[in-house]
DNA sequence: AATTCGGGGTT
DNA sequence: AACCCAGAATT
């Protein structure tokens, strides 16, 4: 535990080298495309990451853009990348951005983590890395570094640990030797190390610019550091969703509720088992339910529980009566799906044609 | 302090 | 199959 070593120095020279210096958002790297990245970022990696961003900022260049989008453009940029909150956190606060800060991201910590999905660590990243100013990264990424640096034996993600590590991460970032000219790819160089060789499985610490006081490397506890948390098994679900066709060959699309899973995103109908999937059926449509062309069942994982969806497919099926004109449910044609935001399996199940 | 949010990639 | 990943918000 002594943050007096050249820590910073050493990372720095090995990023200069060996770093990432060609990600999309760092040219152009504007506050807003930093933003951005991180959101993007959070639980998820680069390559996956990459594309998404690439896309949203060609339809969205700036900011301002952003906050003037209608929501259901930003879901369907976001469609397929997951937690969704964040594109809705995203797009509210953008609008506070434009209220409070003069359609700018503010150049303050505080401020940006008063930013609805913005924490602790995303404030820092994006506070360092856009101005250069002095705050240090708690990322998985340096979690995993320092863990392994400092041979740390708990896992991280209990709070003490992360407090004790936090703790660890602010001696380190208030090294003078640290210029204020390089907080930005202090940061990055973090990030790499811990992406690109303190990696979970086989790190190249052969290569590392820390390997002659790494206490995990000395001790032979590398392949065991970070620990991982207690694991328990995921409940398994079933969900039934309705595919109706109208005559003109549109399906029938249903919004889902502002909180939950896949909040406010598009789906088909859906319901809990089978007698609930012919209510809202008899409910909602003129035909027989048991017209239904059953289709193979979609196993679908989260990070809490695991959801069989089992498909049931009509054509040419109408509404009862008035039913269907709102902001809730309404009748898509084909070509209009890539405009709304739809949960992958969802989409990836309507991109299948079942047959006649 | 524990749970809830996705989806893709790795092992 | 289990686990991880540039975490934050909610309860």
């Amino acid at each position: 535990m002594k943050p007096t070593n050249d820590f910073a120095t050493r990372l720095l020279a090995w990023f200069d080298v060996s770093g990432r210096h060609d990600l999309p958002w760092q040219h152009p790297r504007t506050p807003y495309r930093v933003w951005l990245s991180e959101i993007m970022l959070q639980q998820t990696q680069v390559k996956t990451a990459a594309p998404y961003f690439e896309r949203f900022v060609a339809a969205l260049p700036t900011l301002r853009d952003l906050a003037a989008a209608p929501l259901d453009d930003v879901l369907a940029l976001w469609s397929g990348l997951g937690y969704y909150a964040r594109a809705r956190n995203l797009h509210a606060a953008a609008k506070l951005c434009m209220e409070q800060h003069g359609g700018e991201l503010p150049r303050d910590v505080e401020a940006l983590k008063a930013l609805p999905g913005v924490g602790r660590s995303t404030a820092a990243a994006i506070a360092s890395q856009a101005w250069n100013d002095r705050h240090a990264i708690l990322d998985g990424n340096v979690k995993r570094v320092m863990c392994r640096y400092h041979g740390v034996e708990s896992f991280p993600g209990l709070p003490a640990i992360e407090k004790q590590l936090w703790e660890l991460v602010d001696a380190y970032v208030a090294d003078p030797a640290l210029p204020d000219a390089r907080m930005a790819d202090y940061t990055q160089a973090q990030m790499d190390l811990g992406a690109t060789l303190c990696t979970r499985s086989d790190p190249a610490c052969v290569l590392c610019p820390l390997q002659s006081d790494c206490v995990a490397l000395r001790d032979g506890r590398v392949q065991y550091l970070p620990r991982p948390r207690i694991s328990k098994k995921t409940p398994q679900k079933y969900a039934h969703v309705l595919w109706a066709e109208d005559p003109q060959g549109r399906i029938l699309m249903q919004r889902r509720p502002p909180t939950g899973i896949w909040a406010s995103l598009w789906t088909l109908p859906q319901a809990d088992d089978e007698p609930l999937a012919r209510d809202w059926f008899q409910t909602h449509l003129s035909g027989e339910f048991a017209h239904a062309v059953p289709l193979p069942a979609i196993d679908h994982a989260f990070s809490h529980y695991r959801l069989r969806i089992t498909p049931l497919h009509w054509r040419g099926m109408q509404l009862r009566g008035r039913i269907g004109d709102n902001d809730a449910l309404r009748w898509v044609a084909r070509d209009e799906l890539d405009l709304l935001g739809i949960p992958a399996p969802i989409r990836k199940l309507l991109l299948t044609r079942p047959d006649a």
